[in-house]
DNA sequence: AACTAATATATCGTATACGATCTAAAAGTC
DNA sequence: GACTTTTAGATCGTATACGATATATTAGTT
């Protein structure tokens, strides 16, 4: 019943809203997602591709704030559905660029309605309030990150 | 560069927003979690069982949205390094209470320092702002999971 | 009491996450 | 040009998540 009690309440976290928030999301998107047979990051990577270009597995991995580690086998079971390609280069040789195939790219067509059905089941009471909710988390992130290096 | 374009760019989703701020976050806990032998998801086990009681394992679950399939191995690894310690109940031997060790009681004051941390880490302009956040997480969590169920 | 339904965990399989390390190739240096 | 450093991915080990199923036990029914 000291002060530290509130403070270590797992429901005053900000960690916990996130965390639970977060997964909360990631489940409401399975029911429209397993239609097109991907799951929640797949459908993260896709998003990237869908904006054109064949970006490396790096530059993928800077949007999506992932690591090789993995992406890396998850774009090699994307690539074993036959979604995309991986394409090592010539120029150099270390470098992996990551292609759609047509199926794909067909899937872009199929995944158009799914952030306004979401938006929907947010149920908020203005889209207005969902954008800044979504700026808020942007900069937290941002916060955060910069915080991190401990050199700095 | 239809207007679908914009409803599918990744930076736009809320998810992702999501999504990516708590990863973020849970690795600004993990310089500060390493020295106390625990990981993100148990560190909020472990602020269940900090509040006191011997709560049964879908009582955990309740409080953290995880179910025995995330839990019973994780509680597992706790009790391995004797964090806790798993009862299975005589009344109803279905049951398993945990009950926090003598170490794992300790740990708390290892802990108290934590909320604080982060909360400096996170370099908002205002606590406020950081309070109405979790508020609107907490919402939404609410709204997301009430919408789920399709025979609603 | 025998049978059925519901409940509480546990287990299994698959897919992330991520720190740490490995490998190969490119870049920089003397 | 041989040597060192850096870089891009890949691999390994461990720890979640979670749908689906299994197991055991209790509750409910007739």
């Amino acid at each position: 019943m000291n002060a530290a009690d509130g403070a270590l309440r797992l429901e005053n976290q900000l960690c916990f809203a996130l965390y639970a928030a977060s997964r909360a999301v990631i489940q409401a998107y399975q029911p429209l997602l397993k239609p097109l047979g991907i799951t929640y990051p797949q459908y993260l990577a896709l998003l990237v591709l869908w904006e054109g270009g064949s970006p490396r597995v790096g530059e993928i991995g800077e949007r999506l704030d992932l690591d090789s580690a993995t992406l890396t086998p998850m774009l090699k079971r994307m690539e074993k559905q036959g979604l995309l390609a991986r394409d090592r280069q010539t120029v150099d040789q270390r470098q992996v660029r990551i292609r759609l195939t047509p199926a794909g790219k067909r899937l872009k067509s199929k995944a158009v309605g799914i952030p306004h059905t979401l938006a929907c089941r947010y149920g908020a009471e203005s889209i207005r309030q969902l954008l800044g909710l979504r700026d808020s988390l942007h900069d937290l992130r941002g916060r955060v990150r910069a915080g991190a290096p401990a050199t700095a």
